[in-house]
DNA sequence: TTGAAAGCGCTAACAC
DNA sequence: GTGTTAGCGCTTTCAA
């Protein structure tokens, strides 16, 4: 059970540390006599470097910026800076520092000049959230001319230039909701599908969604429901649903494909004779009160909160141990009702 | 954004790196105004010790020794074993052995020489799944006393002598069930709870989840639905269950607080026109062959992988970075369904 | 091509 | 009380 230390390695070979590393380093300069000896004998005692010595050595001091949406402004955001802090103060001992940058999500060109001041730091990573499509491209450009490593969460970007990339399956995410609905809403009846957002940002999340949602219901064998669709922007949406559900109708399970699901279940309280079910996103404080008295059925937990921590994390353990990044990492999409949230939101 | 260093600090007060290193941690032989001078500038820096550096000094192979149910006899253990192994391969260069011993699940003398052979290995700390309460509360003891630190899954043994537990809530796992139950299950119909393990080791578990169970569907407002409890063994379960269903019934849900929910939906299969509901526990892999064509509704995953990973990492963040471990940890308690099982057995 | 030596930040033994 | 020093395992520079 003896660990082997470089040392070791070279007495048994009859060589100096030095040669040791050349050869583990395939830096060359090694006589094909040493290189041989040495090469067997790692190969045999399965020698594994001491991880927490190489990173000793490296004493630079590593410098992730992380740029996101202001929670101030939207609070969905709100987890994700808890996520980022979690990292800050894990990290901080190792020599890894992380600032937080914010923009206005509904004002590309605060996201532009966040980049521009987060760009003059030249720091090793950025964490970027491209709620901004094309600006997002331009920037990552420019990040990547610069050598620094772009990381995304949230929103799989198909772009060249991305180290990593964490979230999840949204069409998948989708066909969760779809699959609860199916549990929870009378054969036959309507279901809306409501995209719901101040700022049609987040449209390709919504999509996604809504693609995933229909695929699964509209392939089951026995059961059809009638789907309808709204794009609504928040100031349309007391309005134009209250007239909806004053008419006649058979609505009976309502998909809001964002975190502001709690606009709609405030509205659908109005209206306790319909018995709707409406499953949403995201664990929100005011979301968390409807699903509490079962006015909201299901959330679904994108965990923004994770998905900022693991993202940090990925990076500092490549600063410091030199690990692998894995190009894409998918989190687990958490279905969450009255009695589980408690365990997702006190972690 | 300087790293201030311990030689800095020395610097700054006009002392030595000995001594700013006996006022962090508290050595006494500094004089007084030596102690002021140095606590007050590591307090205006706020010096974060590098923990690498800390670390490496350690040169110590910290020894782990993991004891739990063979899974090649219960293969519901075999997630953890791999959460085990993840937690071998991430730790091993960083000088933390683990060892992995099994025991069979039915018979106590096979627990109980297993841990005499650990004993005899004076390990730093052990991980053992308390399935036997009278036995385990011996072997804690005995580690106890010969100063190895001992640590749990699973099983929320209320016992002195334990320094940390990574699990769930179990009773808020039988109401997360229940309210599932509530949602997909016609009122007034008729639920049977069913205990179903080879060995009654479990009990604890399975009366805890039944409490929850009840507690939630008793007190509901405007639903009362008829429950049932059957404790059964393996063996009795085909025969008692189809002569359940055979005679005219009600019963339109059935909650199985164990793993083996795919036996039950073996049975239940036989009988389609009772459209039960089926809900149990664990992402087995026959389990999930039933919820993928909805024969079972809901499984809610224990995360016994997560579990094990979870509990191997607070014991070596503490041997390494001397970071605090906590008493108690309480896993989110997810519900699955077929659509999300995906994302969790994937990880 | 090789070995010796310095040093990363921290700790602890030892001499004064 | 205090400063000096050696050393944890690894990397890298420099001289041979």
């Amino acid at each position: 059970m003896k660990k082997y230390t470089i040392k070791d390695i070279a007495e048994l070979a009859g060589v100096s540390k030095g040669t040791v590393d050349r050869v583990i380093h395939k830096r060359g300069k090694v006589s094909p006599a040493a290189l041989e000896k040495v090469t067997k004998l790692l190969e045999e005692i399965d020698y594994q470097p001491n991880l927490i010595a190489r990173s000793l050595k490296n004493t630079k001091n590593y410098h992730i910026c992380v740029i996101q949406p202001d929670p101030k402004i939207d609070p969905y955001w709100q987890p994700c800076t808890n996520g980022v802090n979690d990292a800050i103060n894990e990290y901080n001992s190792f020599g890894i520092t992380i600032d937080s940058y914010y923009f206005d999500h509904t004002d590309t060109r605060s996201f532009l000049e966040v980049n521009k001041t987060v760009l003059k730091q030249l720091p090793d990573a950025v964490l970027i959230t491209p709620v901004f499509h094309k600006e997002s491209i331009e920037v990552i450009k420019i990040y990547n001319a610069n050598n620094i490593i772009v990381s995304t969460i949230n929103d799989p970007l198909e772009l060249n230039g991305i180290t990593n990339y964490v979230g999840q399956d949204l069409i998948q995410s989708g066909r969760i909701a779809a699959r609860l609905m199916e549990m929870i809403v009378p054969k036959n009846r309507t279901i809306l599908i409501i995209h719901l957002d101040e700022v049609f940002n987040n449209s390709i999340h919504m999509q996604l969604k809504e693609k995933g949602f229909k695929n699964y219901l509209e392939r089951l064998p026995n059961s059809k429901f009638n789907l309808k669709t709204c794009s609504l922007q928040q100031t349309d949406l007391d309005k134009k649903l209250h007239d909806l559900l004053k008419k006649p109708n058979d609505i009976s399970g309502i998909f809001v494909t964002t975190s502001k699901v709690y606009s709609v279940a405030n509205i659908v309280k109005d209206f306790p004779d319909l018995e709707i079910k409406i499953i949403g996103y995201d664990l929100l404080d005011e979301n968390i009160k409807y699903l509490k008295n079962n006015a909201i059925d299901f959330l679904i937990n994108q965990n923004p909160k994770h998905q900022a921590y693991l993202c940090i994390t990925q990076l500092a353990e490549y600063f410091l141990f030199d690990k692998k990044i894995p190009r894409q990492k998918l989190l687990p999409i958490d279905i969450i009702n009255s009695e589980n949230f408690d365990g997702y939101t006190h972690n």
